[in-house]
DNA sequence: AAGATTGGCAACCGCTTTGTC
DNA sequence: AGACAAAGCGGTTGCCAATCT
């Protein structure tokens, strides 16, 4: 037996939406507002509809401030690199967009976006190093690469110094889910940190302040591990936070990046989450502009495809981590690396 | 000029999460 | 604590316009 229907589907018209609907439910929100029942709306606003296209229609279209047409190559930048660190959370990368909804942009991803991104020329192509160099968007992807050598392999056997660290507790932990998330916006924050028309703080920070709260704070107390085991609900994830520093950079960005990964080490050298396949080590200059080190860094072609392709299978998900969904798995998604 | 193909977008579907009783 | 309802979310579908043959 299935889920009861939200509404008479018989009852109910489907389809486009004409101006006179469209006129009708807006001024009935702009009157009484939703009312926090959708389901109910449509009868009460005369409406033929079910309270759930309502609910779409008043998102994605008839909202105040939505922004329609032309994605800015700023907004190229930020939907790609959370895209990359990420993945397909639509509504996260949407309330980094101002006025964009997250429908606007899974459209724009996956029928502009993505194939601009497979479709660059080859790996080898000189333009393509450029721009990946220029571009920590494709960085991001391109680090995919190299995950599988990826220092923190092979640094869980060396311990940090310390550890500023706890494992956060299960219940705070109700966004687990966003919970590898961080590492990568925070990169995204040091890029646009970078970035003189974007300021991090009000662009990334805002809306996101309270995961890392939430996923920071800890209330067993147990640190002792260099492997933090996230275990909530459904989701269960591994991460490895034995090459962070601890978190007594100066970096002006305080949020999550010095709990996840910011530590600088003695030579200069800094650990940057890669958005996509983990991590990389790169050089950070003093002007925080980011310069690969190695060009074998950008990955090619075939990577962002396969990103692409399996980011919303079990595979490499966000960070570096293999993540297996396998839904015959009584205890859910294990993220591995 | 007409049919076929492709691309873009709005909307729907169904699963998950959250809130309430 | 458990059941239920509603909201939220992401994947998918279907329609239409543009482009190609």
């Amino acid at each position: 037996m299935g889920r009861a229907p939200c509404c008479d589907k018989a009852n109910v018209k489907k389809g486009p939406w004409s101006p006179e609907e469209d006129a009708k439910l807006k001024e009935f929100i702009d009157k009484h507002g939703t009312g926090g029942n959708w389901i109910a709306l449509p009868q009460k606003a005369g409406l033929r509809r079910c309270g759930k296209s309502c609910r779409l229609r008043w998102l994605n279209y008839l909202r105040p401030n939505i922004k329609h047409g032309e994605f800015s190559d700023e907004e190229d930048r930020i939907i790609c690199t959370l895209y990359a660190t990420i993945g397909s959370r639509w509504s996260i990368i949407a309330a980094q967009l101002p006025g964009r909804t997250d429908n606007d942009i899974k459209n724009y991803w996956n029928t502009k976006l993505k194939k601009k991104l497979t479709g660059l020329p080859h790996p080898h192509h000189p333009s393509l190093q450029q721009r990946t160099q220029q571009n920590p968007v494709f960085t991001g992807f391109a680090s995919h690469a190299n995950s599988h050598a990826h220092p923190l392999l092979s640094s869980s056997s060396t311990p940090p110094p310390s550890s500023s660290l706890s494992p956060p507790s299960q219940s705070s932990l109700s966004n687990s889910k966003y919970f590898t998330s961080l590492a990568g916006l925070e990169q995204s924050i040091s890029y646009y940190s970078s970035s003189p028309n974007l300021q991090p703080h009000e662009s990334f920070l805002g809306s996101m302040k309270h995961y890392e709260a939430s996923c920071c704070s800890s209330s067993d107390g147990s640190s002792s591990s260099n492997n933090q085991i996230c275990s909530l609900g459904k989701e269960r994830e591994y991460y490895d936070f034995s090459a962070c520093g601890n978190g007594a950079d100066d970096h002006h960005h305080m949020g999550f990046q010095r709990s996840f990964c910011s530590g600088v080490d003695d030579d200069g050298q800094r650990l940057v989450l890669g958005s996509v396949g983990g991590w990389s080590q790169e050089k950070q200059s003093c002007d925080q502009t980011w310069v690969g080190e190695n060009p074998s860094d950008y990955a090619g072609l075939e990577e962002i495809k396969q990103l692409i392709s399996s980011s919303t299978n079990c595979s490499s998900n966000n960070n570096g981590f293999l993540l297996y969904e396998g839904k015959s798995d009584p205890d859910g998604p294990v993220l591995y690396y």
